[in-house]
RNA sequence: GCCGGCUUAGCUCAGAGGUAGAGCAACGGUUUUGUAAACCGUGGGUCGAGGGUUCGAAUCCCUCAGCCGGCUCCA
């Protein structure tokens, strides 16, 4: 029942926030070059409808409506007209008009215009209608371009240095589906051209660490067409990194008083009919599994997929659902047998496949995907029994981060929106849910924002969120406050009086899910995992055949304490050997030749810092088996 | 799902209407190597799938799939 894939658009992040923030002035330049862009969009095409263009993270961008496809191809004129519109340093000028006088240009075309126009400017019309009566109305103008535009912007359009228009894609007008779908023209623009560099650079480099190149250049994880969209498949290297991730966790977890539960990845329907998932998220699931004697039943009697799917949602037809999370199989465990006070709480902890129908178009590496792994568990507790378990999740969530390294993440404490429609349960358990989790973050020393309109629609949470390696912003860990299912579920525990009392249940994930971790991390090591996760940690290269004995000696000694070493007999140079081992990012390279052989020694290498010279064997042995125990990174 | 782009050998990519190429990898030899690429040879492709235009299609058009970038959605 919680969100582990959820992610927070950035984009609809960055508008919310820039309301309230003042503009630096970074974003006033950009703000002035997404104006000169519309102003060489409509020397262009002068009957192009203007909506909205503002600056974003790393650039700005355009909304226009434009019969014509703009596609990069159209970029090197664009980008001609808008050198020119530079070189010509055009001011801008700031216009102040009463919302009457607004009103009638846009009627008449001219505004996000060159000239009037016979056609009014109708997202310039309804930006107008959205502005507050207290606001005083702006318009901007640089030559004969006019816009609807509540600024700031530099004095003139010569101080925009450096500027390359990105990419083009579509949006809603307003972030609505409803409305109709706008291009929107990206791009970037700096002070100077030498900054412009320095971005198209670093952008170039950031590719390099895209988790989607590395886990095929490194062998670890493949998206199979045959098998189908969202539906990774681990191969043997990523298996071993998501192996330690778990064993990692898992004595987290037993340390922590966890018990470990195994549930199936399909449930009756009934079973998501109580929690509330079917059939209210069924676009978000895969159609459910009927069993073959029914289906035939349907078959002979030419049952329609329509008159199915409403016998489906009625209840009366029975069917198994795929899971889209492990909540109620653990519900049902915990509701196996009367429970006590006593026993309480009970944290049921699993690494759960579920599986959710994701959009296609919101696929993306192991990022979002139709089919993954939670490291889920479930605490049902007494409600005075809530703060220190949310402490304690959110603790364990801080060890995982840091033990990792990834120091970038943000915590973000969502609450209730002031859509109340969209939560469930009353307003006093929501403050009280609040007030907890929000003291409990507080004391867990985090530092977290926090998030109206972000709370799962059940209860509050506190969600960890990481950039990856293309600047998105993806949700990791979360830890989630629910008063909602013990309810559904009709879950009891008997208390210290003999009454029967509703448990609370705690969601939580510090990974979140194991693909999407591990894509974060693939980029955050850019490949070159610690130790203790690499899939291939030593690989010992014998100088030439004579040292192969040698080296198969040195590879033994490593495997009986258990490391993952191999021994490389290919018939290459000791350059070439040492080249591929780099390639494939393996932390240690053992060379062993004469010297080596006769003094039992090792020359090391370090996939990270290169030769670091000749070692005693036994001295090496110990080396490792430190890093590793203590897993450092 | 929507808009745009892309899809050629295991990988990275050339080929733009005249019948498929390179480098790396693989395989077979030669070489026996001291810290990021030894040398020679061999095999490998319904050019994403299907349909159309054409004497002729990797190349032009249509449909579909997958991927990429956004948008929307996201328990």
């Amino acid at each position: 029942m919680f969100s582990s894939q959820d992610c927070l658009c950035t984009g609809v992040y960055q508008k919310r926030r820039k309301k309230v923030q003042k503009m630096n002035p970074l974003e006033k330049l950009r703000h002035s070059a997404a104006h000169v862009l519309a102003t060489a969009i409509l020397e262009i095409w002068p009957e192009a409808q203007l909506a909205a263009g503002p600056p974003v993270e790393g650039g700005f961008y355009y909304d226009v409506e434009l019969d014509h496809r703009i596609s990069p191809e159209d970029f090197p004129l664009i980008e001609e007209k808008m050198r020119r519109i530079i070189a010509e340093r055009q001011p801008f000028k700031r216009i102040e008009v009463s919302r009457e006088e607004a009103r009638e240009l846009a009627l008449k075309g001219r505004l996000g215009a060159l000239s009037e126009r016979a056609t009014p400017s109708r997202y310039k019309l309804d930006i107008l209608e959205s502005i507050p009566e207290n606001e005083p109305i702006t318009l901007y103008q640089n030559d004969h371009f006019i816009d609807l535009c509540a600024g700031p912007h530099v004095e003139d359009t010569g101080w925009i240095k450096g500027f390359k228009l990105t990419h083009v894609s579509s949006a809603y007008y307003k972030g609505d589906e409803k409305n109709p779908q706008l291009q929107r023209i990206y791009g970037t623009a700096f002070y100077s051209e030498k900054e412009l560099e320095a971005y198209l650079k670093q952008l170039e480099a950031a590719k390099q660490r895209d988790h989607r190149k590395l886990g095929k250049e490194l062998e670890l994880f493949l998206i199979d067409e045959e098998v189908g969209p969202g539906l990774p498949l681990w191969l043997p290297k990523g298996a071993i990194i998501r192996a330690e991730l778990q064993a990692f966790l898992t004595e987290e977890l037993q340390r922590r008083g966890y018990l470990l539960v195994h549930t199936p990845h399909i449930g009756s329907l009934d079973l998501f009919r109580i929690s509330g998932h079917y059939p209210y998220y069924r676009d978000s699931q895969f159609p459910p599994i009927l069993e073959p004697a029914e289906l035939k039943e349907f078959e002979q009697k030419q049952m329609s997929c329509a008159e199915l799917a409403n016998r489906l949602e009625k209840g009366e037809v029975s069917g198994y659902l795929l899971k889209p999370m492990n909540c109620p199989m653990h519900i049902r465990i915990f509701a196996a047998k009367p429970r006590s006070y006593r026993e309480l709480p009970i944290r049921l902890a699993e690494f759960g496949t579920v599986y959710r129908f994701e959009k296609s178009g919101e696929l993306s590496g192991l990022t979002r995907v139709r089919g993954f792994t939670q490291d889920d568990a479930h605490i049902f507790c007494m409600e005075s029994q809530v703060e220190a378990e949310l402490l304690s999740c959110l603790e364990l969530v801080k060890v995982v981060v840091e033990k990792l390294g990834l120091t970038d993440a943000k915590a973000r404490l969502g609450l209730r929106g002031e859509d109340k429609e969209k939560y469930v349960g009353g307003a006093e358990s929501w403050q009280k849910a609040e007030r907890d989790l929000r003291k409990a973050a507080q004391e867990s020393g985090i530092n977290f924002v926090e998030e109206p309109g972000e709370a799962a629609f059940y209860g509050p949470k506190v969600d960890f969120l990481v950039k990856d390696a293309i600047g998105r912003l993806w949700q990791l860990g979360t830890v989630q406050l629910d008063y909602n299912l013990p309810l559904r579920f009709s879950l009891t525990y008997v208390g210290e009086d003999g009454n029967k009392e509703r448990p609370v249940i705690i969601h939580r994930a510090p990974f979140g899910s194991m693909e999407r971790f591990l894509a974060i991390l693939i980029e955050h090591f850019e490949g070159h995992f610690p130790l203790w996760l690499a899939p291939e940690q030593v690989r010992v290269i014998p100088l030439s055949d004579a040292f192969v004995p040698y080296g198969q000696k040195v590879t033994a000694l490593l495997q009986q304490h258990k490391f993952r070493v191999t021994l490389d007999r290919k018939n290459e140079t000791l350059g070439a050997k040492i080249r591929i081992a780099q390639l494939e990012k393996v932390p240690y390279m053992l060379i062993v030749g004469k010297k080596e052989e006769q003094m039992s020694r090792v020359s090391v290498r370090t996939a990270r810092k290169g030769n670091l010279g000749e070692m005693e064997l036994e001295a090496f042995l110990s080396l490792l088996l430190t890093e590793c125990k203590e897993r450092r990174i």
